[in-house]
DNA sequence: GTATATGCAAAATGTTTGCGTTATG
DNA sequence: CATAACGCAAACATTTTGCATATAC
């Protein structure tokens, strides 16, 4: 049984009020100045947040773990191989295809994980 | 520039014929037994393949990168959040909006990461 | 001959865990 | 008062790095 704690209420508000998807660190680094908390903590709250389907949570490249509200309305994010810069695609257009892919496998989905990679307009044209 | 040496070649052999994502431990567990080959070497040379854009890495929850052929016939995995079992999506079906995509933001896209998650067939009944 | 690749051992990093204590329902 | 949450320190696992040597072009 899941108990209500400040500090699991912290962590959850951090997300909410953040409109991109944070790491355990920085949201124990927003956490720490107003309340105490231990990074032990924070990861045990967002697996478990994880583990209930509240948060998504996906590993990128730098090897952390980003999370994020797993909301019907989340983003995605376009990372040039180049520069590593990157740009949000704000609508995530994978409504369709999740529901031909839960008539074909039978999973009732709960959530994803989409990143694309690729080469941003202006290393494209330093490439020339 | 790129050189061409042997143990390049057997760890894209070793991908080239194994039609799932393969971890830098399995590729090296599976050349060691025929050529005497090191970790560090497994990684720099799987680093420098994505770079290329030759590789794809996707890193899983179980925080270790997995490895494949950056090819356009690839695959994409429906995992099961209680039981942890997958099943393969045999035709990646992002074609179609990885073009919508280039040209919204410009960006030439080479690649993607795209993992579903949900509850499968047998966990669902279990629920009931 | 010079730049790249490799092996080895050590370090780095993000995350997890054991355990004693504290707080919630 | 039983169960869940927390803090702390130590452990873990994968990946990276420094440096000396070997190999490819």
């Amino acid at each position: 049984m899941i108990k209500n704690t400040k500090k699991r209420n912290e962590i959850l508000m951090i997300i909410q009020n953040t409109n991109k998807p944070l790491t355990a660190q920085e949201i124990y680094d927003a956490i720490f100045p107003t309340t105490s908390i231990n990074l032990s903590t924070v990861y045990r709250n967002l697996e478990l947040l994880c583990q209930e389907n509240i948060l998504l949570k996906e590993i990128r490249n730098d090897k952390k773990s980003y999370y994020q509200m797993n909301s019907y309305i989340h983003k995605h994010r376009v990372i040039c191989t180049k520069c590593h810069c990157d740009i949000i695609i704000s609508d995530c257009p994978l409504k369709k295809l999740e529901n031909a892919i839960e008539k074909s496998t039978g999973y009732q989905l709960t959530s994803h994980i989409f990143e694309l990679s690729g080469i941003c307009p202006q290393c494209q044209s330093k490439e020339k």
